[in-house]
DNA sequence: TCAAAAGTGTTATCCTTACACCCATGT
DNA sequence: ACATGGGTGTAAGGATAACACTTTTGA
């Protein structure tokens, strides 16, 4: 193994997507980037920092570390979703850490971010400077189908198909396949975990701001409305993360009992059931999810409550957490409303 | 952000688990570590190799690169597993790459390891050096359930109620639910995705050889059967990343179409079928999964061939790789046959 | 002729989907 | 009274699991 120059310094940022579901409204914690006296419409970031070899043992407890540190909020469930490597995706942390103080034309070092997403059960403000909750549908709004296709949905679909009109002939028909398939074209059903296949789609279609910025560019010319379709881009590959974070949350809250780490100790069927809405981005048949749940025993009845929005008192249920040591146990059925 | 001593290098490992499937049976590319004059029962390990941040822009091109260069062998299929950070699971490459020709004494650098899966059609056998396929029931012996359960398990669940018992009462019960989820242990199901869990557990409770090792301790006394059902180990944390590949491998195979990155162009159904049985460790009901095949649509009928085992001509069937992007494409259904 | 595999048919059962309806409470 | 949400029943259709049987070849 020949010894070239010395290697670029390697960085290992963590970056946390850390969810919660507030009044029917699935929420994440961004941080203001670098939040000075910049306008109000800086960009957001996710919780990251980096990864000290020395002082961490694992990964995990350098992330729950941190992310206390940054939000004073302390993390319950957490899993690992992927690292990032990519050179020219506007490496995060760059700036920052330990290449902050680095002389002015040194080589920069080569960042690698690993992601994770954290589930807690209740969106409480934090008293942290430059934190703040967010909803998820601020950065896709495209993903929101509980009332319908969006109209996000729609002006994208008209971006994508000039995207693919603009291609040559012979690459037309894949732009064309890969958007029918993505964002539910032509009658393509729609697939609520695909959204970093979406996110990725609009990003190398040159629609996602960061691609123009990626590249150094100004955006192209667009309408406010196709602008507001598009969602609010993040710093860095932010917006990525975040879009595996929910493809994977999707995905698990189906084969494994998740949802109930975003929901207090007793909730109503209902609240249970505008989580998993707010998560999957899908209206749900109501009698159906309820059959589904109690065939596989997940819930368990207590008392009952009031307070409630309008009708009738709804009871109370919990999560049997035994059942997790006693039986596999997979998720949730998730019973689709077509409106 | 306060500049202590200089912080420890990090360095990035890459590892693959390639996987093909020979005659029946799961096979994974392996590599005799540092293969010199050593005794032939050094462990085996996967092919690794250092990330050079200024040479490769992304993650995958690196490890195409360097699993060509070891073991002269082009990659089809591949996606990213996970990253392994853990301090104390005998860090991978800490003496090679980056880390050979440090001064001794000098503090070792902390390695990171990406581990990735990757499928291939044919297990070709490499010219290379110090490579060779194995099947990964060498390493996980209580995986294959294809003729009932293995006896390789049925040891494993006796050594497991021992490390039950031996723990003080508080906690025995707790290991004994872990052990009887994960060994479906007193009738419960087993779950052929839980090998990750398995492994963990068995590296847990001390069984696993790799446990002592990375506490520089020497293996317990143990008995040749069981020794073998325990499989063979492998260096650094090799075997939980293969242990991380087959897991991944047998959900995967249900949800998307992933077994024909294993097929040739020309397969018949019952080669299929066994490739299917060789991931999943379990036997199929021949008609029920051609069936679902069927309503699939995702192989087609080509013309006939002779020269199998005994017995009638089977046809030839093709992979219908249009329908990838054509619609939404699920995996198979595993009908699983009890003997 | 027999072993070994290829293929075909059919049934019971369960899960999912869909539709329709009644109950309890606050305004 | 009526809006709002809680809660129950039931029937149709499709997927799965399980059974048994015929066909075609090579040795």
């Amino acid at each position: 193994m020949a010894r070239g120059p010395t290697p670029s310094p390697v960085v290992i940022g963590l970056s946390a997507v850390v969810v919660a579901v507030r009044d029917g409204e699935a929420m994440v914690l961004t941080v203001r980037s670098r939040g000075d006296g910049e306008p109000a419409s800086e960009p957001a970031g996710l919780p990251f920092g980096p990864f000290d070899p020395d002082g961490h043992r694992t990964f995990e407890l350098a992330l729950r570390a941190f992310v206390t540190a940054q939000t004073r909020f302390d993390l319950g469930y957490v899993e690992q979703l992927y690292t990032f490597g990519d050179r020219g995706r506007d490496a995060p942390l760059a700036d920052m850490g330990a290449g902050a103080d680095s002389a002015p034309g040194a080589r920069p070092s080569r960042v690698i971010s690993v992601g994770y997403l954290a589930l807690t059960p209740q969106a409480v403000e934090t008293a942290a400077p430059d934190t703040a909750w967010a909803p998820w549908t601020r950065f896709f709004p495209w993903e929101d189908w509980r009332q319908g296709r969006p109209a996000a949905a729609l002006l994208i679909e008209d971006a994508l198909r000039q995207w693919a009109d603009r291609a040559p002939p012979a690459q037309r028909e894949l732009r064309l396949a890969r958007a029918r398939l993505a964002f539910a074209l032509d009658g393509a059903p729609w697939n609520e975990e695909r959204v970093l296949e979406r996110y990725e789609l609009l990003y190398g279609a040159g629609l996602a701001p960061e691609a123009a910025r990626d590249r150094g560019e100004a955006t192209g010319e667009r309408s406010d409305a196709l602008r507001a379709a598009l969602g609010a881009p993040m710093i860095s590959d932010h917006r990525r993360i975040l879009a595996t974070a929910l493809s994977r949350l999707r995905g698990k809250i189906k084969y494994r009992p998740v949802v109930f780490e975003l929901m207090p100790e007793a909730f109503t069927l209902l609240a249970l059931q505008r989580a998993v809405e707010a998560i999957a981005g899908a209206s749900l048949h109501k009698q159906n999810f309820r059959r589904a749940l109690e065939r596989g025993g997940l819930v368990e009845g207590l008392g009952r409550i009031d307070a409630d929005t309008g009708g009738r008192p709804a009871e109370l249920f919990r999560f049997r957490r035994e059942i997790l040591s006693a039986r596999p146990v997979s998720g949730l059925s998730l019973p689709l409303l077509r409106d």
